[in-house]
DNA sequence: GGTTGCGTTGACGTCGGCGGCAAGGTTTAG
DNA sequence: CTAAACCTTGCCGCCGACGTCAACGCAACC
């Protein structure tokens, strides 16, 4: 298959393929006229980066991934390189997740502060029995 | 107060200081010698400026703020516009929110299905007694 | 042989909040 | 007089995953 046909069938662009090769995920053949040439297997490769790129993987993290697929594991989980960037994207979303919820929490303050001001001030403005 | 010592009281850098001017946060005076010249309420500006970035606001989102300090109130959180982002950033942040902990749990459920995996086979290859 | 639709490489643009450097002018201290 | 420490404008670099365009080659159909 060339990389059209790859893009299409993976959802993404022709652009995109020729990108993840620079960075060594993906590895077509050549034909004779130089057009890359991709077997089917690429496909599932394409497939588990863009799954990884969504939940917020870099390319570099991925690539244990790809490995792991091309050894011929179903799931590209389950080597030991994964796993650990597994363990370190997770712990990397729990540190996230405590600091997004303080600026939850602050803006939450923050906001209710504002709007208890803003109607102190308007019964100021318009005396104790507006 | 030249842009040196602002800077130095902001805990921030001349170059951050003239970057908020060309967006429109900061504005200085000239001196007849064409430096910048600050009064000291554009260090709370700064302040405000730093404290909004810091939990993930935009410049453009801060523009409200510092107009509302500008207006002469204490906070610049009790304007109309500056309470309209604020609820916009804290609906933002909940669906960040949302979105982190669905990836989180995805991550979680991928790394205890690819250590069961590995265990599984590390059974198989020794044998069940093993 | 002309058009259309594929493919190739290379290089620049995007977004945001700056860092850093160049090449100069100003002020102050010694 | 000179050095040091300020200041000025202007412009390139950075990160990451691509989009987009240029300029070209190849293949197939009419």
């Amino acid at each position: 298959m060339r990389i059209g046909e790859l893009a299409r069938r993976a959802g993404t662009s022709t652009r995109t393929l020729r990108y993840y090769e620079t960075h060594g995920l993906v590895r077509p053949g050549r034909s004779a006229n130089g057009y890359r040439v991709y077997d089917e297997a690429e496909l599932r490769v394409v497939h588990e980066i863009r799954s990884l790129l969504a939940i917020g993987f870099g390319l570099d993290d991925i690539r244990p991934f790809v490995a792991c697929l091309r050894a011929g594991h179903d799931s590209g989980d389950v080597c030991p390189d994964s796993v650990a960037v597994l363990r370190r994207k997770l712990a990397e979303v729990d540190d996230y997740l405590d600091r997004l919820g303080s600026v939850r929490r602050r803006l939450h303050d923050q906001l209710a502060r504002a709007i208890a001001q803003r109607e102190e001030t308007c019964l100021r403005t318009r005396g104790p029995a507006g």
